[in-house]
DNA sequence: TCACTGATACTCT
DNA sequence: GAGTATCAGTGAA
């Protein structure tokens, strides 16, 4: 079943837990591809110097921070990557949580020939968790591009989430986010949310 | 398996 | 013009 708005009504921290081992599903070209959350990170702009919307800062491209929960921020990093996110909380407040890894579940071949044009079985552990333990790597493999920016997962029938069951707190592990050392303080909020033991976390 | 580094283009100052 | 919520390739063990 698809999640409800009522769902995403609640502040970053709680929906990255919740978050993970929901299953994020994409349906395009003709196929179906689904992938288990079991990594997350939360931001939260008023007092998260890692957040783009940091101070209250507000521009073009991070207006869909400010959106009601449950739409989609997609932004382009590195010159060459996409990153997804999924907007928590009311309209006007700027708070997101970032989809670092996923696990696929659905349409493993379709991924995996996006990837590296080969199929699943020609690929090594190594190979196939490397289609999608990143969040530009899951962006790649599901076909998530800055046109699926401020989508409304809640309406959309290309890009949404579906309800799982929740993870126990005990397989859930809080950890220092990754890939923001210019934010000071902000770098060791353990902000950071993954499922225990499972093989496609990007980093432990 | 791990550490290091270059690629690359969009956004804000 | 500078900085970036990253990845793939490389080389050493």
């Amino acid at each position: 079943m698809k999640l409800s708005h009522n769902f995403y009504s609640k502040d970053a921290l709680t929906l990255s837990k919740d978050l993970l081992g929901k299953v994020l599903v994409r349906k395009v070209d003709g196929q179906v591809l689904k992938g288990k959350i079991v990594e997350t990170e939360a931001y939260i702009g008023a007092i998260d110097k890692a957040s783009h919307a940091y101070g209250g800062r507000r521009t073009e491209r991070i207006e869909p921070l400010y959106g009601k929960g449950g739409i989609s921020y997609v932004y382009f990093i590195y010159g060459m990557y996409f990153c997804f996110n999924v907007i928590a909380g009311l309209k006007d407040v700027a708070e997101g949580v970032l989809i670092r890894a996923i696990e696929p579940i659905e349409g493993i071949d379709y991924m995996s020939q996006i990837r590296t044009n080969k199929k699943p079985s020609e690929l090594t552990r190594a190979q196939l968790k490397n289609i999608s333990n990143g969040p530009s790597k899951l962006c790649m493999a599901m076909k998530i591009t800055k046109a699926n920016n401020w989508e409304d997962l809640v309406e959309s029938e290309e890009l949404y989430i579906e309800d799982a069951p929740e993870i126990s707190e005990d397989n859930i592990v809080e950890s220092k986010r990754i890939g923001i050392d210019y934010a000071e303080e902000a770098k060791d909020f353990l902000w950071r949310f993954y499922i225990k033991d499972n093989p496609w976390v990007s980093k432990k």
